[in-house]
DNA sequence: ATCCAATATTCCTTGACGGGAATATACCCA
DNA sequence: TGGGTATATTCCCGTCAAGGAATATTGGAT
């Protein structure tokens, strides 16, 4: 998990990322597309593999360096358990919040008692 | 995005972000349960706080961190757009291949129509 | 007003990381 | 085998971030 942060932390390697998105690529088309020096995207390249954000695949002299699923799943389930925290609805809150405000009291309860279920 | 990336990727504040899962803690508290020094505690606070992955209220001398939602929400949205990639069924895969091999090219294109819908 | 507890900030040092330039390696073709 | 293309690796340098130690700040109690 760490490692997949810090795959996805640095600005390039994050960019290279994205633009895989659109499907595996060779080198020489990420620096192209990203404006990287060639070294930098092969050291960037690097990161994401050892990360298992990537994979390659030889095709005569150049190499095509695909996205892979295991660590945004692993990404994914991660951030279910965090699920309580950023799937809270906000209208829901606002609306009780408004309630309470307009000394609204029965309906600011009855939005209270409506959260337990 | 890059800021929360840059932000987990650190082991100790990936741990506070994990011990904090918990609720909201003082600044005591999560070096204490982490083995951390205050000031680094503080510190790290700082960037989480910058990344809006925490905020704090203010409790007598105390200050309590807790997590926010905007940025888990904002990492679920950016996976999703990575869905395709990630929510591959590897098993329905494997059959797939399994079935050509075995040259059971009926069931293979059932299966590949099966994908489509 | 003073003291203490809790937290924040600063200064310093060190190690890791990213970029550029140069070079090495691998593969294909004639 | 030689040459060209695509990619990987190495070396060097500058920057930045993390930890430790010391100090500053804030709030509450006596």
């Amino acid at each position: 998990m760490i490692e997949t942060f810090t795959a996805l932390a640095d600005p390039n390697r994050f960019r290279i990322v994205e633009y895989l998105l659109g499907g595996a690529r060779s080198v020489g088309a990420i620096g192209e597309a990203l404006n990287l020096n060639q070294p930098q995207v092969s050291k960037h390249l690097r990161v994401l593999k050892e990360a298992r954000l990537v994979d390659v695949e030889a095709r005569a002299q150049q190499r095509l360096y695909g996205l892979r699923p295991e660590p945004l799943r692993e990404l994914n389930a991660w951030l279910e358990r965090y699920r309580d925290i950023w799937d809270q609805r906000l209208e829901q809150l606002d609306s009780l919040i408004e309630e309470l405000k307009t000394q609204d009291l029965e309906a600011a309860q009855r939005h209270a008692r409506k959260k337990k279920g």
